[in-house]
DNA sequence: ATTCTTGCAAAAGTTTTGCATCGCT
DNA sequence: AGCGATGCAAAACTTTTGCAAGAAT
């Protein structure tokens, strides 16, 4: 049961924002952005909308880079790089991903990024989980 | 430049019970399982050593699940499942993870699990940080 | 003696939430 | 009018840190 959602500007200006970035930014990071132009915005008030992307799929989250949630407005599933220096975040397109994934490159020349190493993690419901959403 | 680290009874019992489990916990895991046998011991301490662990290689961080950091005393880098519902993380196989990969199977039928979503991310240096390490 | 380790508590940083108000339908 | 959206500030949580005391080398 999806609860009805009323036009906000809001919203659409923080969608918007996140759609036109290639930086995979933080919640914090789209309020500094958006408040210059919207005064009276909040940063709960883009904590709840990330949220209510993130349900609907309109967005999806990378995870946590420096203790930092990252959004991605594209929400089709694709790999991505992450800098453990600076925490920059890049997306990486899928043939190259799959060449990094089958030699094991540690240099994506083009980007000039050096790989250290990878995570993987599948989501979904365990068994417990699962059963009980079922019944 | 890497510290000289000093025996510390503490730190053998964090990473002895995190080698020993198979749950990846956090911190306030592990602290509350230590707490009872090591009376004195503070959440702190099982901080400290969680990212000695990781900046030595001892451990590794498999990311933040709930906003949590979970850890894993594996540090060969392997795939995980991570339910989406109760946090449960679980191993996966290499050979099951590559199944997966392959063929997109939403079904795990072993281990009972659903899978839902991949996400997949490399870690290392962006061209700039890169430089600025080199020089 | 030196330096690492730790308990404790405060601090820092991110994200959530309660509540009154405002805006959309 | 009814209910969702928001500002604001407090609260909740996770993680880090300063400092003095204790332990290892």
């Amino acid at each position: 049961m999806v609860r009805e959602r009323k036009y906000s500007a809001k919203r659409d200006a923080i969608l918007a924002l996140l759609r036109s970035t290639k930086t995979h930014p933080g919640a914090q990071w789209l309020y500094d952005r958006l408040k210059p132009q919207i005064p009276d915005l909040s940063l709960g008030t883009v904590y709840r909308n990330l949220n209510l992307f993130r349900e609907a799929g309109t967005a999806c989250s990378l995870g946590t880079v420096n203790g930092e949630e990252r959004f991605d407005g594209i929400t089709a599933p694709h790999p991505h790089l992450v800098c453990s220096c600076c925490g920059a975040v890049l997306d990486l397109p899928p043939e190259k991903a799959e060449a990094l994934v089958q030699n094991g490159k540690k240099i994506l020349a083009k980007e000039s990024f050096s790989i250290d190493f990878r995570k993987t993690v599948f989501y979904g419901l365990c068994r417990d989980c699962d059963s009980q959403s079922v019944s």
